[in-house]
DNA sequence: GGCTCCCGCCATCCA
DNA sequence: TGGATGGCGGGAGCC
């Protein structure tokens, strides 16, 4: 017995995770998510009651509370169910304490397997059993959320293996499923295989959100609230409410019927499809369409607040389910809490309550982002692989089918494989940022060979037209677009030159006129970033910037844009075409048709991502209705060159339409449904966004066009990340890790945390900082990650320490490391993934994050709290040399003296929730200036601010 | 006493 | 057949 008792305590002391999951060899190495080490291990279903009540000897007390014996640290439970024990009830007075001495020194106890100092903790963990609320779904998925990044980067490992998430979180694997469900909802994670996801973090939440709008509209489920809320309404003036209740709930299907709803689905986002099993048969109840269905009640909704009993009868009724019984609607308001939960720890709603006649309701609020792509954006960015996305209303018809059968989601073994292959080809392409895009040789298919092809050709085109135009129009527009490397001297309104090689001189010939240099540092940072390796350049209309579906630090206006404000994902390189034929088109050569590009262009489908780029030159025969509209357009009162550019223009637009941004290459592994768009509709849709782009560029920008200006501009990079209004603050260009980039999502989110009127640094992603409670703001240094020191409680080296923020002494900065400090967060992250440094090692979480969390979350990645510090140059715009921006980080991060306050912290990356206690993040502005941000407190009940109850903490 | 929602049984699916 | 998933509802903690 002593003997097994010895093994328990040593496996408490050093999980064992290995043991725990057999996830393959990237545990092995180190997952990319090293999880930080729960604090103890025990074994994960234990029937708690008979272990313990085996040990009744050993001073474990009750059952529920484990006694631990005086002469046995506390932190050494006899038995792994006893550990357990100790650890959740250490872990709960911990928290309670916490929330009593405030912030104070007790950052120390927020480590339960350092046990070796609480004398009252075992008091009372004796006494008190463990809360609910420390087992919370919400609070659990805040501490998962703080182990992962928001914006991972796609190039690296983003593997989580349930095994070591439910060991180290210490919960069961039912409960893991939970969340990841939600979150697959959500596509921020996608199941890999059995057992493994993928972390895609927020990179898809706009897209996804943007999608679940348009479902929801689609389905009218505005209209079901409005009619549910209208019968509750009337009910309460009416006694006989009981009835009508029920009435209402059961009356669901039928009005469902006449809206011409239809069973939903799950909906799918291209790169992050559900490959769960047993999808089948349990689809239509799943807690992700659920999720889903959820979230689209408040993206529908004008003051996006829902009530449960509305979401429930909504639920209830799209299950079909006559026949309505309390218990029905009971279980579906659990499942609707367990969703509400992780969604709460997304910050993207809040629990609130609605007061209504018949009494307070529980409801919640939404408090995502506000500002997602619109459907048209999404849905043009979802089809924007041509062959390979499908489009918004193909996705709604499969999600909707209008046949009873329902919708496989079982993807065909081959395209799992396919998908397979297309992710590790991106990865690998992306793993080297700057090198030439990689194209897979077998596929003939592939997007980046065609991009290449096209790329090649539209080169020489243009580099041919170039030469004309010097010889024939030496004016410096030739000169600017030929190469680009006159313009510096024309400057301003000189709009960068297409870039007519996917590859390689790419870069060198875009043009910045405002501030070239600048501007061409920027190129390099972003072509690496591309999912498929294709090429984009930063050009930005200042109105137009909108965010980019695929995180891409690059956008371009599309027809989308100029419509009705809703951007498409412009393809980065129609973009330089676009504009490279603007200018070929404006110095009046673009009469010059390729041949090839033409023959080329009409035997391809519009679907084919090559043929967007071939057509850089428009000619353009009116051979689709779209270039019928456009030349339509185009004649109404335009010069002849006005008419070409235009056609051009038009033509590309069009043409971006359908290839648009290159999805991502997971996207390309659709379900069948999906990948079968039908052209026609495409085709039909495009050519709507060019009639009304072709409008609205008529009536908007006549002066630009006078000027041979196009509404593209290149903007510089400074000037994207200052858009105010349009580029979020994400329109970042990171020049120091790339890793945010790829995956910072451009889309604007509203976060009220931003700091405004930021320059360099406003480019930094504000994503909504989804400040998770125990996600310390202090980042930890590298050389930290020491299993052996997990332990150990450190001050972070980051400004952001929630000890800067009380105002304790930190490190002084360190010269020179002021301004590259990325989020150490997501260097950790990526530097584990790179197997840089110890992936498994337990970090070192801070005081603060330990007492947020019971929990040990990982270094860096765990840091839920750590402000994300952006990751970018600061003289971005200073370096004129392509790669120089890369070499911002340092290896050696911010150690435990990291500066603090000196950093320009842009955000905070994800901030735990851990407790109510959560340290306040000190958020340091542009200007040096140091603001204490509120810490995200996980809320049970929205009445109590979350925000509010930070500045409490002393010092803030 | 109602609201919350944890917990874990057990059905289903898949390899 | 066993493991992975996850639907489901009992029932207990919390307010």
């Amino acid at each position: 017995m002593s003997s097994v008792l010895v093994d328990l305590q040593n496996f408490n002391q050093k999980p064992q995770i290995g043991s725990l999951c057999d996830c393959g060899p990237e545990n092995e190495k180190g997952d990319s998510f090293t999880e930080p080490y729960a604090l103890t291990k025990t074994p994960r279903k234990q029937p708690v009651s008979h272990t313990l009540s085996t040990e009744p000897t050993y001073k474990m007390g009750s059952l529920t509370t484990p006694t631990k014996g005086k002469d046995s640290p506390a932190c050494e439970p006899w038995t792994p169910t006893s550990n357990l024990k100790i650890l959740l009830s250490a872990a709960s007075p911990e928290i309670r304490n916490r929330a009593k001495e405030l912030c104070g020194n007790k950052m120390e106890i927020a480590e339960p397997c350092n046990c070796s100092q609480e004398p009252a903790f075992e008091d009372e963990s004796e006494k008190l059993p463990i809360s609910r609320k420390e087992k919370s779904l919400g609070l659990l998925c805040h501490k998962f959320l703080a182990r992962y990044p928001d914006y991972p980067n796609p190039a690296l490992s983003n593997n989580i293996c349930l095994d070591d998430v439910a060991g180290e979180l210490n919960v069961e694997r039912r409960r893991i499923y939970d969340i990841m469900n939600v979150l697959e909802s959500l596509h921020m994670v996608s199941r890999l295989a059995k057992n493994r996801y993928t972390w895609h973090g927020r990179a898809n939440l706009p897209q996804t959100l943007a999608m679940l709008k348009k479902v929801g509209d689609d389905q009218k489920y505005g209209e079901q609230m409005q009619q549910i809320k209208q019968k509750a309404f009337d009910r309460d003036f009416d006694f006989d409410g009981e009835e009508k209740e029920n009435e209402d709930v059961q009356s669901l299907p039928d009005k469902e019927n006449e809206w011409g709803q239809k069973e939903m689905l799950f909906v799918e986002l291209p790169g992050v499809e559900f490959r769960a099993a047993s999808v089948n048969s349990r689809k239509d109840k799943s807690l992700r369409v659920m999720s889903q269905k959820f979230v689209m009640l408040f993206l529908v909704t004008a003051p996006r607040v829902v009530s449960l009993e509305v979401a429930a009868k909504i639920l209830i009724g799209e299950d079909q389910v006559v026949d309505l019984d309390k218990s029905k609607y009971k279980t579906k308001i659990r499942r609707l809490y367990d969703i509400a939960n992780v969604l709460s720890s997304l910050q993207l709603i809040k629990k609130v309550h609605v007061t209504e006649l018949r009494g307070r309701k529980p409801a919640f609020t939404w408090t995502g982002p506000e500002d997602f792509p619109s459907i048209k954006e999404t849905s043009s960015s979802l089809s924007a692989g041509a062959g390979t996305l499908q489009s918004l209303e193909n996705c709604t018809k499969n999600l909707f089918p209008s046949s009873g059968a329902k919708r496989g989601f079982t993807r065909h073994p081959s395209l799992i494989k396919l998908a397979k292959s297309i992710q590790d080809d991106r990865r690998k392409i992306s793993s080297a940022p700057t090198s030439p895009i990689k194209v897979n040789p077998s596929d003939s298919e592939s997007y980046p060979s065609k991009m290449d092809q096209l790329a090649a050709i539209c080169k020489i085109q243009l580099d041919e037209q170039s030469k004309k135009s010097v010889r024939k129009n030496p004016p410096a527009v030739n000169a600017e677009k030929i190469e680009g490397r006159k313009t510096d001297e024309s400057a301003g309104a000189a709009e960068p030159v297409l870039p007519v090689e996917a590859n390689d001189d790419r870069v060198a010939q875009v043009q910045y006129p405002v501030q070239p240099a600048r501007a061409l540092s920027c190129i390099p940072v972003l072509l690496p970033q591309h999912a498929m390796g294709g090429s984009y350049a930063v050009y930005m209309h200042p109105s137009s910037v909108k965010p980019h579906p695929s995180g891409m630090a690059v956008r371009s206006m599309t027809f989308e844009e100029m419509v009705g404000g809703s951007p498409s994902h412009p393809t980065n390189e129609s973009s330089m075409l676009e504009k490279a034929s603007e200018k070929n088109t404006a110095v009046g050569e673009m009469q010059t048709i390729n041949p090839q590009l033409q023959k080329h262009e009409s035997t391809r489908s519009p679907k084919s991502p090559a043929s967007a780029l071939k057509r850089p030159c428009t000619e353009v025969a009116v051979n689709s209705p779209s270039k019928a509209l456009k030349t339509k357009h185009i004649s109404q009162g335009s010069s002849p060159d006005q008419v070409k550019l235009s056609e051009m223009r038009a033509r590309l637009k069009a043409r971006r339409g359908v290839v648009p941004n290159r999805p991502s290459p997971r996207a390309l592994h659709l379900d069948p449904e999906f990948v079968n768009t039908p052209e026609s509709a495409e085709a039909e849709r495009l050519d709507r966004s060019v009639e009304k782009f072709l409008e609205k560029e008529e009536v908007l920008s006549p002066s630009d066009r006078e000027a041979g200006l196009t509404p593209l501009r290149a903007v510089p990079l400074q000037e994207i990340t200052v858009l105010p209004g349009h580029l979020h603050n994400e329109a970042l260009i990171p020049t120091g890790y790339l890793i945010p980039i790829s995956h910072q999502s451009l889309i604007r989110f509203k976060d009220p945390h931003c700091l405004s009127g930021e320059t360099v640094y406003a480019s930094v992603p504000n994503h909504n900082v989804h400040r998770t409670p125990t996600a310390g703001s202090v980042p930890v240094g590298a050389q930290e990650f020491t299993p052996t020191r997990f332990p150990v409680q450190r001050a972070s080296a980051v400004s952001i320490s929630p000890m800067a923020a009380l105002g304790q002494p930190g490190p002084s900065p360190l010269p020179g490391q002021r301004m590259q400090s990325p989020s150490p967060a997501i260097l950790n992250f990526t530097l584990q993934n790179l197997g840089l440094i110890p992936a498994g090692s337990p970090g070192s979480m801070p005081p603060a994050h330990r007492q947020a969390s019971p929990v040990p979350t990982q270094l860096g990645l765990q840091q839920g709290g750590v402000i994300f510090v952006k990751p970018m140059s600061p003289m971005p715009l200073q370096h004129p040399s392509p790669g120089q921006p890369l070499a911002l980080l340092s290896l050696q991060q911010p150690l435990m003296g990291t500066p603090k306050g000196t950093q320009p912290i842009q955000q905070s990356f994800f901030h735990t929730p851990g407790s109510t206690l959560s340290p306040l993040a000190a958020v340091v502005t542009s200007t040096g200036q140091t603001a204490c941000k509120t810490a995200y407190i996980p809320q049970r009940k929205l009445e109590i601010s979350t925000e509010d109850a930070l500045c409490k903490e002393p010092g803030c």
